[in-house]
DNA sequence: TTGTGTTTTATTGCCTCC
DNA sequence: GGAGGCAATAAAACACAA
C-alpha cells in the first residue's frame, strides 16, 4: 500500500454503514449476491454511498458468506466423522467378539472330529472308578455318557438323563473328553 | 482505562473473461 | 487491454474482560 493511499484512508476517517445501510445492502444481497453495475449503483445512489463502497460490500460479503458456509460443512463433516467413528468402534467389538467366539466353535469342532475318529477305531474305552469298559458300534456317545453316570450313581432321576444334544457335554471344551480314554 | 481479540471497510495484486 | 471477481492483507472501529 503507497504512503499516499495511507494518508488518505487516515484523513478520511472511515466509518462504519448504518443499519439501514447495511440493511438494504443484506436484503439485496439475499436475492442478488452478485448485482450488475447499474443496481449497485443505484443502491449507492439511494443509500448516500459510492458505487466503489457498495462493490467492495458486495466483495467483502461474499467473502464473509463463503467463510460461513465452508464452517456449516465443516461442522457437519465433523459430526458425520463422529458418528461414523462411533459406529466403527461399535463393530469393532462386535468383531472382536465374534474372533474370539468363533475360536472357541473351532476347538469345538476339532473335538468332535476327534470323537468320529476314534468312533472309526471301533474301540472306545471308559475308565470309570478305574474301570476300563470298551464301546461296541451300536452304542452312540449320549448312551455311554448315561452309562458311565448311572454307572457312578449320579442320576437321581429320569429327568437328569440328557442326551447329546441337551447336555453341556460339548459346551464344555475337554470337560466331557476326560470320560474318554482312547 | 487499556490491552486484546473480533468485525468491518478498504486496498492490492493476480486471474479470467470478453 | 479493461472490467470485474477473488484471496490475502491492512487498518479502523468496535466489544469486552481485567
Amino acid at each position: 500500500m503507497s504512503s499516499n493511499i495511507k494518508k488518505i484512508t487516515k484523513n478520511s476517517r472511515r466509518k462504519r454503514f448504518s443499519d439501514e445501510q447495511i440493511k438494504s445492502l443484506e436484503t439485496t444481497f439475499e436475492s442478488e449476491s452478485r448485482p450488475e453495475l447499474h443496481l449497485k449503483q443505484n443502491l449507492a445512489n439511494n443509500l448516500g454511498l459510492q458505487p466503489r463502497q457498495v462493490a467492495i460490500w458486495f466483495q467483502n460479503k461474499r467473502a464473509r458468506s463463503k467463510s460461513k458456509q465452508i464452517e456449516r460443512e465443516y461442522s457437519m463433516l465433523k459430526s458425520n466423522y463422529d458418528n461414523l467413528a462411533l459406529q466403527f468402534e461399535a463393530l469393532r467389538k462386535e468383531n472382536q467378539a465374534l474372533v474370539i467366539q468363533a475360536q472357541k466353535l473351532r476347538k469345538m469342532a476339532d473335538h468332535s472330529k476327534n470323537d468320529v475318529e476314534n468312533d472309526n477305531k471301533n474301540q472306545i474305552k471308559i475308565d470309570i472308578s478305574s474301570h476300563e469298559l470298551c464301546m461296541p458300534d451300536y452304542l452312540e456317545e449320549a448312551d455311554v455318557l448315561n452309562m458311565a453316570q448311572i454307572a457312578e450313581g449320579s442320576l437321581a432321576s429320569p429327568e437328569n438323563v440328557c442326551s447329546l444334544e441337551s447336555c453341556t457335554f460339548l459346551d464344555n471344551t475337554g470337560g466331557g473328553a476326560e470320560w474318554w480314554e482312547f
